[in-house]
DNA sequence: ATCCTTTAGTCTTATAGAGGACTTGGGGGA
DNA sequence: TCCCCCAAGTCCTCTATAAGACTAAAGGAT
């Protein structure tokens, strides 16, 4: 149960153990791992020490404490991704939640810029996804996706109409995969003509450009996706450390 | 000698009056400060008390610790800092490493909307700052610096060219002022006369806008900067979790 | 002179226990 | 029904003790 390397001190080792436990999924994100007392009965060790492991997980940010609630797993929280922000607050200055449409879905090879973002070989069979959100019916969006076809398979059984306005929820109930972190890559540019076409934009016009790679528990990728919306909506905060 | 709130607990009020015994500079940086055992004998506390209030200054980049040696003012160590807090990528998401040049350098007074970001009334005496960031002798980011006199007045006395390449160092070695924490808002927007002349850019040229807010230990807003620059240049990366 | 051993000082790890603070949920009173 | 209060569960703070590990410096052996 412990790692079996005993030059490592005890809290080290409950604590990877911890951490291959929660990377295996042993608790979903958000749920709660059992408490101190538990845990150390469980690893024969002391209070203190199982409680030094979970302070070295809470700093690597894979746990979160609530004192007189419990610690639980930290789910990510894709609430400051740049997509989201684009500019789409109604009049009362509430933000408004996009809806999605998919628009085209098929089943494709990699090629080597694909291969490369998805760390897979050239040639894998894969799935690409463009999908519209829109806000109040009004196109804000457009998406270039593409997965690994091994993992996503049922993407291509289900309905077109049962892809719903988030794909990852999507992900973890038809695929098995749950996305817990992700890199995006910001810049401006003009509209390819489809993209602005979509958008009900003037060939040319500026547009934000977010390209997005999604990693799996296992550090692998799983997704990558290209977004484009219009530059003037574009509006985004950040917390950095 | 300990911080009077009796509310707080005691290792904070430990780290506080540390915290205060450093940035006075009772110790020098890399200077060793009393053992854990003499510290806590010093504030009438128990050793792992006095261990934890140390565990707080460690993460906040003030201490080090050294097992069998001591724990020790920490020197300033910029290695990476370039990277912390900047974000702007070149087109393969490899990060930059701008050079700077000092343009204006002046003293003023915060105006409603300075007040309100920095945290201070109206009226506060401001030191503003505008300057420039080359890559490779071009300019690439054009940007708009205010700090409150009261912290950085070593500012106004130092000679333009002792102002480097990164301004965070010059913070801390200058006036004593630790960046912990910043928060950056990105929009899209038309570059202003100036702007556009300092980037060598046509008036009115596309540009993306940066506006930075940046924090001390203490939750205080440090500084205010607006960064311009040429959108179809611009390149901007995050990780997410 | 160089290398090894010893020793003191320091941080690191581990244990145990007591009381405090916070959250939640349920029972009782209005 | 609604609100208040209490109890249980959980993490947080603090104390105390002990042995291990690391570093630097002093002293001795080669």
């Amino acid at each position: 149960m412990l790692a079996p390397d005993r030059r490592l001190p005890i809290y080290l080792r409950i604590q990877d153990a911890l951490a291959a436990e929660i990377a295996a999924g042993k608790w979903r994100p958000g749920e709660a791992i059992p408490a101190e007392e538990a845990l150390a009965k469980r690893f024969g060790a002391a209070v203190g020490t199982a409680r030094k492991a979970i302070e070295g997980l809470v700093a690597q940010g894979r746990l979160e404490r609530h004192q007189g609630r419990g610690t639980f797993v930290r789910r990510a929280d894709f609430g400051n991704m740049l997509f989201r922000f684009f500019r789409h607050t109604g009049a009362d200055g509430a933000p408004l939640r996009p809806t999605a449409k998919l628009l085209a879905r098929r089943k494709s090879k990699a090629d080597a810029a694909t291969a490369r973002r998805l760390a897979l070989p050239v040639g894998t069979a894969t799935i690409e996804l463009f999908r519209l959100r829109l806000i109040e019916g009004a196109p804000m969006l457009a998406e270039e996706i593409v997965v690994p076809h091994r993992r996503f398979a049922p993407l291509l059984a289900l309905a077109k109409d049962a892809f719903g306005d988030l794909l990852y929820p999507l992900y973890e109930t038809a695929c098995g995969q749950i996305v817990v972190q992700a890199r995006e890559h910001l810049r401006f540019g003009q509209a390819p003509p489809h993209i602005a076409k979509a958008l009900c934009l003037p060939p040319k016009a500026p547009v934000a450009i977010v390209e997005r790679t999604v990693f799996a528990v296992d550090g692998q990728p799983l997704e990558f996706r290209v977004s484009y919306g219009a530059a003037e909506r574009f509006s985004y905060t950040i917390d950095i450390k």
